[in-house]
Order: C-alpha cells, then structure tokens, then sequence
DNA sequence: CCAATTTAAATTGCACACAACTTAATTGTG
DNA sequence: CACAATTAAGTTGTGTGCAATTTAAATTGG
C-alpha cells in the first residue's frame, strides 16, 4: 500500500476529513436560507424527513437513522414541540419509551418542503446520476467509519 | 435533465445533505478519540494543519482557509491560547489585525500528531486512489455550493 | 417474587457554528 | 485634514452534537 511522507499527510487539503467537514458546513450553509422560509433548522428538517416516511417513532429510533443521541436530540424535538410540528408522548406500552408524532401542521409542511430538494440540486451542478454516485459512496464511507 | 418524484426527493437515504452529514459527523467521531489524547479537539487540529503549513496568519486568513467565521474562531483560538499552542497578538502594522503564532509546544505537537493520518486511513478502508478521488470530488462540491 | 441488571430519555457540561451586531482601527474622498 | 465608509475582531444569542451521568421504567435471574 502507497502512503503519503508525512508532511503531505498533514497538509489540510489532503484531508478527506476536511473536505467533508468543509462540504457539509457549505451544504448546511445553502439549506439554512431555504428552511429558515419553513421556520426549520437544518437538523429540524431531517427529523421530518424520517417522520414524512414514519410517523410515531421513539427518540432512539430517530437517533439510529440520524446517527444523533438522546442529548442532541432531545433538546431538538422539545424545540420542534414548541414549534407546532409534533407531540412527544410516552408510550402506553413501554413508559420508558417517548414517541414523537407529527402533527397535522408538521405533516402538512411536506408540500411547501417540496421546493427545497430541486433548489439544492441546482445548486449542486450535478447530474442527478452524479449526485447519486456521490451520495452512495459517502453511504458506504459512513458506514465502514461507524462499523470501525 | 430527469428528476425524481417528490416523495423520492424528500426520502431521507436519498439525501447527499444527509449522505455528507452523516459521513462528516462519523468522521469527527472517529479523530474524537485520536485527538484527545493529544489535547486537541477537531476543528483545534484544523487550525493547527493550517498553522503548520504557515505560521503567523490572521483570524480572517484562517477563517478563509477553513471557512469558517470570527465568530467560531476567537473563542477557539482563546481555548487554544490557553493551552498553549499558541498565541494571538495585534499586528504592529495593522492594529485590528490579530496575528496566531504557534509555540514551540504547538509547533512540537506536529510530531506526535503524524501518527494520526494513518489511523484514519486504516478506519476508512479505502485505497490511497480512491480517497484522493473522493477528497477531489468534494472539494469540487464543496466550491460550486459556496459559489452558489 | 424481588433485587440486580438493563434499557430509554433526560440532564449536565463543554465546544463548536453562525447570524446579527458592536467596537475599534484604517482607508478613501473631497 | 475631516469624516463617512470600510474592514477586522469580538460579542451575543440560539441551536446543535456528544460524552458522561442521572432518573425512571422494564426485564431478568435466582
């Protein structure tokens, strides 16, 4: 296996975790202005994503598919309560166990977030197969980084 | 230029938002623990690559170089002076200026934080080739969603 | 059946990240 | 030279993000 002297390795624009790091503040950066129209957050808007394709999930389940922890998003969804998006409940069944369910308000926020994605891909410049590739690599990096 | 449906475009493991999110996220996790044992957090050590390839530059230079603003910068190079890697002065020449400059300590740090790079490298499983090409495809993103 | 263990959220404390604003120093213009 | 405009950091307030801890509920082993 080739490897890099040790000033290379060092150089910050041979750091795959800087360009990661700088790629997601500048995709965070372009959202913030078109979710801020909705009254979300960026983090707010991937809460909804996962409840627009299941509603009535527990805090942990929505941390294993957002790979955030009960003191991120705890915190997070109280806000989203006091926004009028969703209702945290405990369960019946298990008391341990909170539920966050949308609202009709919450639900109701999908049509107008349905502008955002083709103003991101605009932006982008990429061809939709383009986007795909790269979104599938950085699944798979993701995944080899978590199962380390 | 095809799209998807709305739904498609609004399902979460579609998203290259969340694709880099996720990846950019896994990745401070994995330097977490790396870094810690060297006394430094993430965004710490990209300031400390960008010193140590030059020295002496402006809150606004690094700023440039990692985009990131004054606002995330003065309280970090604060904690950073108060470790001692480093210390911040008025420019002579330009007195709003503020001019880091490593210490020794923060110059010697180099040395040990070598030993980083290959960590992660090991973790990502990638090959040399491949993480360039993906660095390159990012920093590329990267640019076209800042110049948006 | 009940004490020990496990599990689910919440809390605490720290460190970003940024928009908006303030303060202080420099520059440009007449 | 005066002084408005610009520039550079710093400050403020809000919202993450997480490790470590705490609290409360459910489960399990003896």
């Amino acid at each position: 296996m080739p490897k890099l002297n040790t000033d290379s390795a060092l150089q910050l624009d041979n750091q795959l975790c800087f360009a990661l790091y700088s790629a997601s503040l500048a995709m965070t950066k372009l959202y913030t202005p078109l979710l801020s129209a909705l009254g979300l957050t960026y983090p707010q808007y991937l809460v909804l994503l996962v409840l627009w394709e299941q509603d009535g999930l527990t805090v942990t389940a929505l941390g294993e598919r957002l790979s955030l922890n009960s003191g991120t998003l705890t915190p997070l969804l109280k806000r989203m309560e006091a926004s009028g998006l969703l209702v945290r409940a405990r369960s019946q069944e298990d008391e341990r166990r909170v539920l966050a369910s949308l609202t009709p308000e919450g639900k109701k926020l999908k049509v107008r977030a349905a502008a955002v994605p083709p103003c991101v891909a605009e932006a982008t410049d990429c061809s939709l197969s383009e986007l795909m590739a790269l979104t599938h690599q950085l699944k798979a990096l993701r995944n080899r980084l978590n199962d380390f």
